[in-house]
DNA sequence: GATTTTATTTATCATCTGATAAACTAAACT
DNA sequence: AGTTTAGTTTATCAGATGATAAATAAAATC
């Protein structure tokens, strides 16, 4: 299938590390951290013994492989705009999580990151708690603000504030999942529901006040 | 660990059968279905070749894990209980969601599902078929009800329909998720969190009307 | 109690798989 | 052009892994 014709033996250490690193994401999102070097090798058209001239283990490979996925995909600038109250807070959270799946809802960003957590890689535990602190708490503290309850300062966000905002946060998240690992059809009017969802959320938080 | 120190030898056929197919049930949750015959077996407490007296392959087996966790699970009675216009539809989703999420929001059928879903075996897609035509489409026609709008027999539910009702859906199965693969702290009180994201998504329904 | 049956184990095979060493060859250097 | 350097391949290893066959021993049968 996607095995490439050889045509351009010989690259430089540097081009072929990157291109052997690209190859791997898409090989280890598509078949899992269990797929053989081998199967790599013949998708990037090369040979197995290679991929231990760039990398000394599968595992040190797996490891860049996650760093190559992870790093910079959280732009805190996000978080700063999401405070950003001369804006409307439906207006903040769309812009946000538009955004934001534009970053991490991709393919091979949210199958690595279902395959690491099922193998409990570390990785997986440290996205969620940057996630919880620099997305959800700061929605939390807007959401007090748009329904008119007391600041941060007077009552520190609660475990069910969280939860609450979670119900969201993973609703939009399992599109993701419905369309990258289930493979399901799935609407490709992602901004509409993002809309649409931000507003139940902040009507529906507005009224259980 | 859970290896069991072997008291009872020689087990009727049907008793060992059905005690290797409760430890693979547990044993794959946990590594995944790349996880090793031997493996298994030393958790079972009996030797390797033993399983291969009860299943031909590790296919075999595989497959007969996925009956066992799936059969059954959806209640045809609950879908008719989420018609049920005698109740309040605040009462029949949170209840159906308590139900539903008691039979599958459990360690082992998340895992096993997530697993079996990026591997891309076709038990994920007749699964969710099943969860739209059962379920998702019944709340769909009830919501509609409550907010006023047209019943189904003049249109049809629509992409759109499906798809905000499959946020709070997904939101709800998130939390799973969270639990049972990211092995999260989360809250224990799930019907506090069911019935928060249930009043949000009736109220903030009808206010988008 | 002796014999048969069969659940279970021991021993083993063939293939797969991560990893290494040596051979090869395209490019760089003198 | 001849020599050196280094990117790549061929050959191969050692351990893992699914699966099978023969041996063993607990239970059932007579």
């Amino acid at each position: 299938m996607n095995a490439k014709i050889n045509t351009n033996r010989r690259l430089s250490p540097e081009d072929r590390e990157q291109q052997i690193l690209e190859g791997a994401v898409k090989f280890f999102a598509e078949k899992g951290f269990s797929g053989q070097t081998r199967e790599l090798a013949l998708q990037l058209g090369i040979t197995q013994p290679l991929l231990y001239r760039y990398f000394p283990t599968k595992r040190s490979l797996i490891e860049r492989v996650f760093e190559e996925v992870y790093i910079n995909k959280l732009d805190s600038a996000w978080s700063i705009a999401l405070t950003d109250r001369s804006k409307s807070l439906h207006k903040r959270l769309c812009t946000f999580y538009c955004n934001y799946s534009e970053a991490t809802y991709r393919n091979e960003w949210i199958r690595i990151y279902m395959f690491s957590a099922l193998m409990e890689e570390p990785l997986n535990k440290h996205y969620i708690k940057l996630v919880e602190e620099q997305i959800l708490t700061p929605i939390c503290i807007e959401l007090r603000d748009y329904c008119g309850l007391p600041k941060v300062d007077i009552s520190p966000i609660s475990q069910i504030e969280l939860d609450h905002i979670w119900v969201m946060h993973g609703g939009l998240f399992y599109h993701a999942i419905r369309k990258h690992i289930y493979r399901s059809r799935v609407s490709d009017d992602f901004e509409g529901i993002v809309s649409r969802a931000v507003s139940t959320m902040l009507e529906g938080s507005k009224a259980a006040q």
